[in-house]
Order: structure tokens, then C-alpha cells, then sequence
DNA sequence: TCCCAGGGAGGAT
DNA sequence: ATCCTCCATGGG
């Protein structure tokens, strides 16, 4: 929920929770979030913020988030069919960690593009902004309250200057175009779910913002395609490094190993190979001494 | 004041 | 093909 991936926005906290907010089926549900700590029988334990839910409602939920979190990735087996592999080193600090997958492709895109050149942090405070200002709001019977994301049609409609409050600063352009596309059928992403990886990465890059990393982080992250595997600066330093001894490669060589190597876990790979190699940022990539020389000229 | 943030576009070699 | 620089904006 805090990695930071692009399917949307990290969850919020309340006391011990994480708590969300949605539409599923035409009914509005609010969900409280508990993990489990025991290791012999992990599993999540949801509380639904509505005393008057229908079984109905309740069953459509729970399949919401076996999905959302991908509960039926099998983790153990990851680690087991990697043991052996330089990977392997990556799996002890980050047991659990999980891919996610978006339930709305839309606001995932918008995240991917967002996420550009940006921070986690920076990131996720503009679509926090663009679905409070844009987004139907939902109002929970606890006095919580929501917005969701909104639809391609209002977002082409939104004036740059909105945007540009919401500081997506120069990505601003990029929303509305997206947008555009979608309303003008030259973009489905409902199709794209459907098509090879490499066809439907071709014609992600086709949106002005949309470069090799923003389109795999959408394949992803958003419509669950496990073999994109972005490459970002992180992963351009950290595979070379594990893998090759430090070898100098281009990002496309670096994208091309990794889903050579791990197949339809690629994007799981990356995942784990990203966390690594950021939380172990000082050791394994120190910072270039510096010197600034002052000439009296 | 400077550098960096889960990059990409446009232009110059 | 590979290399620059710029792009908004906030935070360290």
C-alpha cells in the first residue's frame, strides 16, 4: 500500500487500518483495511464501514481486493523458483511485498504520467487534488468521506490552469491529451488488456508523455500485464550491478534481461530489485565526490 | 543556492 | 543510434 506503485494512490491510514472508499455494482461501500501478522496464516482481515451491506455487496468487495492486491500470486513459489538466482538477495528484507493491480485502468494511466520525473509523494498529493477536484464525492456514514477518480469526459473538459493547481506542473498536457484520446476512441485501454505486450506498449507511447518506463508502469500497475517490467533509474543502476558486475547497459537491454529472465514475473522481479536497490541506495551506489574549485577570475 | 525526484520530447551530434 | 537540455514543482 506505501510502495508507491502506480495502480493509484497509497492507501490512507486510520489508527492501525488502511481505509478506501468506492462505487462497486452501483452501491457505495467504504472498507477498513487490517493486515494479519501471523506468518503461519497470513491473510487480511476487512471491515466494511456500512452496517447495512447486502452479502451480495460484500462477496463483490472481497473479490474487488483479492484482485487489487493480487492475493493469488503465489509469493512462495516466486521465492522458491528464484532461490538459487543473484535475486534471491533482494526476497529477505521485502517478504510479502505484493504487486498491485488498479481497479480503474483510467486513474492508473494518469498516476503512471504523473509519476514522471515526480516523487511518491508528489505524485500521489495530484490525484488526491485532480479526484477531489474533479471526482464525485462520497460521503461515508462513519463522516468519512471520498472522491473518485473522474472519467476521461470530465478530465478532457478541465481547464489546464485546474490541473496546473493541482501541480501536475508540465504533465498537465499530457492529462488532457490522454484524456482526448480516450474519448475519441483512438485509445482503449480495455482493448490494450487484451493485446500482446509489445503491441499494446507501441501504442501506449503514441500519448504525448507516455515514454518506455510510464508505459510498462501502466501495463503493470494498472492492467496487470507481469511481464512489463519498467526500467528507471533505479533498476538502470541496480540490474547492471547485481547481474553484470557493474557492466554499462542501455535501459532497453536492462527491460529486455529482465523479462527474458523472469518471463510472466518480470514486473515482480522489478518490483523487488526497485526496493532493493533504493533502500540500500548509500552502499551500493555512493555518491561521486564532488569538488568546486574557486578561480579568482 | 543547489540538487534531486520510479522520464520524455525535441533537437544536435 | 546516442547524447544534450529543458520541462514545473516541492522538498531536502
Amino acid at each position: 500500500m506505501q510502495s508507491g506503485q502506480t495502480s493509484e494512490p497509497c492507501w490512507q491510514r486510520i489508527g492501525g487500518a488502511y481505509w478506501d472508499a468506492d462505487v462497486i455494482e452501483g452501491k457505495l461501500v467504504g472498507y477498513e483495511v487490517y493486515p494479519c501478522s501471523d506468518a503461519e496464516k497470513p491473510s487480511l482481515n476487512v471491515r466494511l464501514i456500512d452496517k447495512d451491506v447486502g452479502e451480495a455487496t460484500a462477496k463483490s468487495v472481497k473479490t474487488r481486493l483479492i484482485e487489487l492486491f493480487r492475493l493469488r500470486d503465489d509469493l512462495p513459489s516466486f521465492y522458491e523458483r528464484y532461490r538459487a538466482e543473484k535475486i534471491s538477495q533482494t526476497f529477505k528484507g521485502f517478504s510479502g511485498l505484493r504487486l498491485m493491480k488498479a481497479s480503474n485502468p483510467f486513474e492508473s494511466l494518469i498516476c503512471s504520467i504523473c509519476s514522471q520525473h515526480s516523487s511518491v509523494e508528489q505524485w500521489n498529493r495530484t490525484i488526491r487534488c485532480i479526484r477531489a477536484f474533479f471526482g464525485e464525492r462520497l460521503r461515508l456514514p462513519n463522516g468519512l468521506s471520498s472522491h473518485l477518480f473522474p472519467s476521461p469526459e470530465t478530465l478532457a473538459a478541465a481547464s489546464v490552469r485546474k490541473l496546473e493547481h493541482c501541480q501536475a506542473g508540465y504533465r498537465s498536457k499530457y492529462i488532457l491529451k490522454a484524456s482526448q484520446m480516450i474519448i475519441d476512441g483512438r485509445l482503449d485501454l480495455e482493448q490494450l488488456r487484451k493485446s500482446r505486450y509489445e503491441n499494446a506498449k507501441e501504442k501506449l507511447m503514441e500519448i504525448p508523455g507516455v515514454g518506455p518506463k510510464v508505459a510498462d508502469c501502466f501495463l503493470l500497475y494498472g492492467l496487470g500485464q507481469t511481464r512489463a517490467a519498467p526500467v528507471d533509474i533505479w533498476i538502470h543502476r541496480i540490474v547492471p550491478k547485481v547481474y553484470f558486475g557493474g557492466t554499462k547497459m542501455t535501459k532497453d537491454e536492462v527491460g529486455k534481461f529482465l523479462r527474458e529472465r523472469f518471463g510472466e514475473w518480470a514486473g515482480l522481479a522489478q518490483l523487488y530489485l526497485f526496493h532493493y536497490g533504493r533502500i540500500h541506495s548509500r552502499t551500493l551506489f555512493p555518491p561521486a565526490t564532488r569538488l568546486t574549485i574557486k578561480t579568482n577570475v
